[in-house]
DNA sequence: CTACTATATCTTCCCAGGAAGATATAGTCA
DNA sequence: TGACTATATCTTCCTGGGAAGATATAGTAG
């Protein structure tokens, strides 16, 4: 029943390192799996649509400002989670496919704007409603009250790992 | 409560695309951050040990094996879930290190045998303790129910996801 | 034995991203 | 104003891994 990879990962450290608990990986091992075959699935959507899962991120990143749909490369790092220099070749390649456009800001010589172009509206919005779909049938193996109760857990561990602790 | 960075892409997502239900972000999007903020913890602490990540996967997949901490690169591969050109380049650093030898198998001409050496193996002995504790420290934040109740979810949900459907 | 196919590993080339430094502009304090 | 510090972005260099091809050896059918 519960004798997937990582059990049998476990039974080996069992029989090799008796001393050591290996039950948090249980947990952790288990959720690097499904993150992995997560990020495998969604990719191949993204591929669908001509983007890299990064790519995709910094358009839905600039969809979800709302119209004019612009934001700050920084800003755009924030919320992407990498750092500003990742953001400068996305946005690159994105330029050179015509769904962004840069630049100067007004407000600040040092900043720029990154605007997505209709071409750039267009496919993400396209892209989103299939991403979406996408993640509800990864998610279909499990009841709504299960998907329910694994959100409640996962909310409550991301605040504490999220906190200044 | 729940304000946390997920909910708060989801409430941009509503006023944006109220057509979309982005509910399942409530569940991938929050376990993927919680998977990116585990490996940067569980990183620093390889780097303790003068590992990558990739690193440490290979020595444990040895140690794992029983004496004499031999397995072939392809096995390795296997098991790190990575190509068998990336575990070359593993094996090419830690055999840099003296933590692993290389040599050919007997069986097979075409094969190698990676084995671990005795440095290799008292390095991940060490290191691999030190592993365990570090996750047992970032489950903390849940109690023992919610780590089983958590733990059970992820294994319904990963063989779904594993098993060819 | 020969030819053909399959397999195990390694090599080459490429790409995405991180880290740290470079550049340009802002802001601040005297 | 001038000097100094802070900030936003970009650039350069490097690293790790993937993909596909190269190489060497096995296995197999005739």
């Amino acid at each position: 029943m519960t004798d997937d990879h990582v059990a049998r990962i476990q039974a080996e450290w069992a029989s090799e390192r008796p001393d050591v608990d290996t039950g948090p990986q249980g947990v952790i091992g288990r959720l690097h799996r499904i993150a992995n075959h997560l990020t495998g699935e969604l990719t191949l959507l993204y591929a669908k649509y001509g983007l890299s899962e990064g790519e995709f991120d910094v358009l839905a990143a600039l969809r979800r400002a709302g119209a004019p749909y612009e934001r700050a490369p920084g800003e755009i790092a924030l919320h992407t989670m990498v750092t500003t220099g990742a953001v400068t070749k996305r946005v690159d390649r994105l330029e050179q496919a015509g769904l962004v456009q840069r630049r100067r800001s007004d407000a600040d010589g040092r900043g720029r704007v990154v605007r997505l172009t209709p071409a750039g509206r267009r496919l993400i919005d396209k892209a989103f409603s299939a991403h979406m779909a996408n993640e509800q049938r990864l998610l279909e193996p499990l009841t709504q009250a299960q998907q329910a109760q694994l959100e409640s857990l996962l909310i409550t561990w991301l605040a504490h790992l999220e906190s200044p602790d």
